[in-house]
RNA sequence: GGCCCCAUCGUCUAGAGGCCUAGGACACCACCCUCUCAAGGUGGCGACACGGGUUCGAAUCCCGUUGGGGCUGCCA
């Protein structure tokens, strides 16, 4: 039961939308997950018929976006639009075989009807088979449905939810083929599944309500073609949901996985969080993909919807971030640092609803970067950021020609602090000959914060905020002792400039 | 409205009749550590939706109620 008699052959099935919705990331997960653990066929399938709706950029995305997550397909991408041939030999022999009817009805004449139908107490809904035995000819725009039958019920067999069986007397006869000849979603999706012999559809719940039309139609299919092809097996799985336990939605929802790179998210702690979404490896939540792989069984998977948190997400980040080595931590912030020319780069991303970038450009002139000087920082800006978009906040004192600006820092350790000349001043000339280096500046600013009868964690804050302008940051030693004496003396006077003198 | 799905701490989950005075993680709170902030450590708060059954015994099985969600397009 659990394992495939044969390797599986499972299909990430998106539809191109402009971005990478994270819904679609977890279902590509889980296949993934799935046809590794079993030694299977992990196949990424565009279904682009829409073409109203579809750019080839977006295609390009969704191949970046897996690339990022470490989920290369095995095969393809194939293009759902290029499957024509496949699909009008399907709809032919369909049609030959009596499945199909065409149907003249508009879509206000089905409504009118439904309405009347209400109103004379039948609570049936949908198409009424209206055209259904009139023996219209095809063509002339109209669209093609199929004969549903009328009485039993379609079981479908699902590997998360078990046995789920669809009455058939509330299934309409559906559309499959449009008017313009095209096969609709439910038909092309089938045919593919069915030439790219998909042994396990895994996707969304959203699809369970359609999956017995698709079976309708590949028990049709296998009639029409004298084929005997088996059902592949279906896993339907929860939805991801908001705050308010509705499904994700772009408007209001940040679903963008372009977002979550730009703002500094790693790929493997990305990929880790979202498969706990909906399973759970056991008691250790924070594991290798390889052990993710083989403990991952879709009889396990969740039925319940799954809320996105991004709050342990970024936790799940902070400790992926932690865990590199520090070469491999600076290497990777450096897209937020020091973008390299032709490199991918935070920033160029915008939401496509809104325009909205997801991170801000570095504060800094691009040449007063300096890869050696953040290097020297590099291990104690690692520990703390939970995203690397957070990086360039934690060094901009590097890197800005003067103290970055923090009037709410400025206001709350300098300004109103009546003591703070003094220990500025007290600073600006210990920090004049003391040896530079952090043991040093740490026993003298210990000096200064007893002359003002204050313990070091009250009396550095003047200092820092004068120096590195936020109340909150890096080690102040070490900041110090990478700034430089000059600088950072230049900085205290500056900042004593701005105040009254002390008394 | 119709069809379908779901129901354990605020959140993600462990739990497949006795191992459960329900475990872990995130969040939150307190304390410790500490040059700020983090990180880390210790502790705390906190859940089986409700009602009936079945059973010696139910978070686990059955039924119902309630609540939530999905689908209901010539979109995918």
């Amino acid at each position: 039961m659990t394992a495939p008699a044969t390797p599986p052959r499972a299909r990430f099935a998106p539809s191109p939308t402009g971005y990478f919705h994270v819904g679609s990331a977890r279902a590509a997960l889980f296949n993934w997950l799935f046809v590794r653990r079993h030694g299977g066929t992990f196949i990424l399938r565009i279904e682009d018929t829409d073409e109203a709706r579809n750019r080839p950029e977006w295609t390009e995305g969704i191949v970046a976006a897996l690339d990022w997550l470490g989920m290369e397909p095995d095969e393809g991408p194939y293009l759902q639009s290029a499957q024509e041939v496949a699909h009008q030999a399907a709809i032919e022999a369909l049609w030959s075989a009596g499945a199909l009817y065409a149907c003249s009805c508009t879509r206000q004449e089905i409504d009118a009807r439904i309405k009347a139908r209400a109103a004379a107490g039948d609570p049936t809904p949908g198409y009424d088979g209206h055209c259904r035995d009139l023996g219209l000819a095809r063509g002339d725009g109209r669209a093609l449905r199929f004969r549903t039958p009328d009485e039993g019920v379609v079981p479908v067999r699902d590997l998360v939810r078990g046995d789920v069986e669809f009455p058939l007397r509330a299934l309409e006869d559906f559309i499959c083929v449009k008017g313009n000849g095209k096969p609709l979603f439910v038909l092309a999706n089938a045919v593919d599944d069915r030439t790219m012999t998909i042994s396990h559809v895994i996707r969304g719940e959203d699809q369970l309500p359609t999956t017995p039309r698709q079976i309708l139609l590949w028990n049709a299919l296998n009639e029409a073609e004298q084929a005997a092809l088996d059902l592949p097996s279906y896993a339907h799985l929860p939805l991801l949901v908001n705050e308010s336990g509705k499904k994700l939605s772009k408007r209001r929802d940040p679903v963008a996985v372009e977002m979550y790179r730009e703002q500094g998210y790693l790929p493997d702690a990305f990929r880790n969080y979202l498969a706990l979404l909906g399973w759970s490896p056991g008691d250790q939540e924070i594991l290798p993909v390889e052990t993710l792989i083989e403990r991952f069984r879709l009889e396990d998977v969740q039925r319940s919807p799954a809320y996105f948190d991004v709050k342990k997400l970024s936790h799940f980040n902070g400790v992926y971030i932690r865990a590199l080595p520090v070469d491999r931590f600076t290497a990777a912030a450096r897209p937020w640092l020091d973008p390299v020319p032709g490199e991918w780069a935070p920033g160029r991303w915008r939401d496509p609803d809104t325009g909205a970038p997801a991170t801000v450009p570095p504060p800094w002139p691009e040449d007063r970067f300096d890869a050696h000087t953040f290097a020297s920082l590099a291990a104690v800006t690692q520990e703390r950021v939970a995203v690397l978009g957070e990086v360039p906040g934690l060094v901009d004192f590097l890197f800005l020609p003067d103290t970055p600006e923090d009037p709410d820092s400025w206001q709350k350790a300098v300004a109103s602090d009546h003591e703070a000349p003094r220990i500025l001043e007290t600073a600006l000339a210990h920090y004049e000959t003391c040896p530079w280096e952090v043991d040093a500046l740490h026993r003298v600013t210990l000096t200064i914060a007893e002359s003002v009868g204050r313990k070091l964690g009250k009396a550095q804050a003047p200092i820092r905020v004068a120096v590195m302008g936020h109340t909150r940051g890096l080690p102040l030693f070490d900041s110090l002792v990478v700034l430089g004496r000059d600088e950072t003396r230049r900085r205290i006077a500056a900042a004593l400039s701005r105040l009254p003198p002390a008394t």
